[in-house]
DNA sequence: ATTCTTACA
DNA sequence: TGTAAGCA
């Protein structure tokens, strides 16, 4: 999982993130004002962007070729981590399952989680997510 | 030489 | 989104 910190460093200023994703300064920085990325700076506030910020900027670019506006983009990056933040409580959940499962059975007991339903989309309601 | 922010088209 | 001004 070393993988990760490396994806996360700090590594090319603006001028080299445009090359790599064929967008412009101006579409980069909106972008990152609207939550999309947050690439650190130098001491002197310069934007350093990791191969992660790289990533997500080609697939906003990706998204956005395909017509999905800024909305849309936030709630597929956001979905998408959501689903990562639900995988790892799955394997928490896992854990934690053994220790109590001991407990269960030695109380015989049967306590059943449940959890609120996630929004799904409506057909309707994606029209919201493009431009017209 | 480059990038940054802010503001206006 | 593009562009220009004024800084760092």
């Amino acid at each position: 999982m070393r993988d990760q910190i490396r994806r996360n460093m700090p590594l090319f200023p603006m001028r080299i993130v445009t090359k790599l994703t064929e967008l412009t300064p101006r579409q980069i920085r909106y972008y990152e004002q609207q939550g999309l990325i947050s690439p650190s700076r130098t001491s002197g506030n310069q934007r350093l962007f990791s191969f992660n910020d790289v990533d997500r900027l080609l697939e906003i670019k990706s998204l956005m070729e395909k017509g999905v506006n800024i909305a849309g983009v936030k709630e597929v990056l956001l979905k998408s981590q959501q689903v990562l933040e639900a995988k790892k409580e799955v394997e928490k959940v896992k854990q934690e399952m053994s220790e109590q499962e001991l407990r269960r059975m030695l109380k015989q007991q049967l306590i059943i989680p449940s959890r609120p339903g996630q929004t799904h989309l409506i057909h309707g309601e994606l029209s919201r997510f493009f431009r017209h």
